[in-house]
DNA sequence: CAACAAAAATGAAACGTTTCATTTTTGGTC
DNA sequence: GACCAAAAATGAAACGTTTCATTTTTGTTG
């Protein structure tokens, strides 16, 4: 038998309004309210959620959306994510997008018909040419905001680092470090990712008067069997002084690649990726990498959206976070 | 404005109580239903599942609990999951224990307010102590079904994979290819997939009429750091033919350790894990290890929840799959 | 202790569905 | 076309809360 506010009422000896008001923290005299309080331990009696949600039209959920949680760096993003939301007040309901813009569509249709009050999308690869589902959300005043990149096509609240900064820092220890003649392996070059850390790399060439190549910049998948062909096509041309990609597992694709080929890691090419996931401290040779202040992003995320909710509706901000250069022993 | 089932009602001229048979797929007459699916797209109506739950007492959202995202190897369990989940039409709460048995005690709680129909629990650590919570679930008739391990303080459904075999046919592998001392780095010995390994080590040894010392099976905690600090600890009396332990991230803090000392793997030392991550096999040397059939394991798990929700209710099983021996280049 | 304002408590309506007992429609048979 | 059973549609109650207009209680003042 379920117990309802009504039991709670009945036995308090108070009306069913009242019972409310204490459960919702709102002015009741205290005698009664310690009665109430009381008699809800002794029934164990909890509110029942739908009911509640259906009548405020707040379901305390929060929708999540990543790309693909088999990556550790996206693992952390839901696990800091996760915890400052529980620490609010909120669930999390997990979405998974598999990095395509039609998975994400139909996610957030699910999650607003689920009433979520909010939501947090890591975009897709493919999102930036079909923004429909995201303005819905806008016009139905869902609040949500970006995590780690962001589609240009919307104005909205993001938290991501500054990738200019991050690969203008990276290209600059390299650059003055020996490697002069740097390839640079990127995701697609019209996504935000690429771009941005394409000019910071360009920069710390034209900084410091060295002269690249534009064919050293090389579109590929950002996974680690890509990485590693791709590798293998720059050596069979020439040994540059080093490779960059964009994420540290396609510096270990590189790096394997290298080895398979009897090319020693840092002696004869440095490599050096993006992220600091956990295993790239353990990979032979450590990566030098860049690491994104992950924990502060998703706590401030977090914070944003909590704010939207609460009815904050002024302009939306991009927040870039500076990222830290961590040099390891895959460079020299 | 909100559109309800009213407006709908209203629009196709039919009753609220037809609408409801429509969105339900009970028997309608065929001219009726094509009119109301209409309208239902024309307003882009979406039922509201707070009030829907309300009644049903069904929310159509699984809450899974695991002990920590950040680990590749349950991030692929959370992705299988959600999928399997999705596909059969519920959501995926998710919870994150943090290994904690009060963790997992909060989250479930929290859980069954929210009214999911069902949980999946991955055991934590020290869980055994404290069922309570667990107690409750089934006292209230929530299903819930554990994966990975269990809690032998009560009786459930539980996938997870036959640790005792892998471990034994890991064992045999090493005993068979001239690894005689095999030190064996597990978690406390009093946990089930701790236990569980160590038996499948025995039985490798006795088969073979090999002896083995008790002292070659050392407690740790699973993780790198622990697991480095161990190794330490053993090549300063000796080096040994090979080292097990019973997951891959603390078989890539063995190889470190090894490797910072100038030990060479597998030529000096062999070294095994357990899991098969992805990044296992990028290591350097590729890790030698154990695979469990995630998916599948997944999918039953899955599967047999689904079946519980339905009110299946015969007896509770532990569904135990075997695990496949992987031969990769860190021993010998 | 009467009068009154302020504070507290009440109880019914409302939220948007599903369910089910009741009514209406359909279509086959004589 | 009258009759009837079966099929379809209806409409009101119910789910467990919150909200808010109304009533009751409390406490202060002259």
């Amino acid at each position: 038998m379920k117990i309802t506010i009504k039991d709670v009422a009945r036995i308090s000896g108070v009306s069913v309004g009242t019972v409310s008001k204490v459960i919702n923290g709102k002015p009741v005299s205290e005698k009664i309210r310690s009665k109430v309080i009381e008699t809800i331990h002794e029934l164990n009696y909890k509110p029942n959620q739908h009911a509640r949600s259906l009548i405020t039209n707040k379901s305390y959920t929060i929708g999540l959306i990543v790309t693909n949680i088999t990556n550790p760096f996206f693992g952390e993003i839901v696990s800091h994510i996760k915890e400052d939301l529980e620490q609010k007040g909120y669930n999390l309901l997990l979405g998974i997008s598999r990095d395509q813009s039609s998975e994400e569509k139909v996610t957030i249709e699910n999650f607003v018909s689920r009433h979520v009050d909010g939501l947090i999308i890591v975009p897709t690869r493919d999102g930036e040419h079909e923004l429909e589902h995201i303005y819905k959300l806008r016009q139905q005043k869902i609040p949500f905001v970006f995590i780690t990149s962001q589609y240009l096509g919307i104005r909205a609240d993001c938290v991501m680092s500054d990738f200019t900064k991050g690969s203008y820092q990276l290209t600059s220890h390299l650059l003055d470090n020996e490697n002069k003649e740097i390839y640079f392996l990127t995701d697609s070059k019209e996504l935000l990712l690429s771009s941005k850390r394409i000019d910071g790399y360009r920069m710390a060439y034209m900084e410091r008067g060295i002269t690249y190549k534009e064919n050293w910049i090389i579109e590929t998948l950002p996974n680690f069997e890509s990485a590693y062909k791709t590798t293998e096509g720059i050596i069979n041309n020439q040994i540059p002084d080093a490779i960059m990609t964009i994420n540290d597992v396609m510096a270990m694709g590189v790096i394997k690649c290298l080895k398979d080929n009897g090319i020693k890691v840092p002696e004869d090419v440095s490599v050096a990726g993006y992220d600091d996931l956990l295993f790239s401290s353990m990979f032979d040779p450590p990566l030098t990498t860049v690491k994104q202040p992950i924990e502060e992003m998703c706590k401030e995320t977090v914070d944003i959206l909590i704010k939207r909710l609460q009815g904050y509706d002024k302009e939306f901000n991009v927040h870039l976070y500076p990222s830290e250069l961590i040099i390891r022993e895959s460079t020299k």
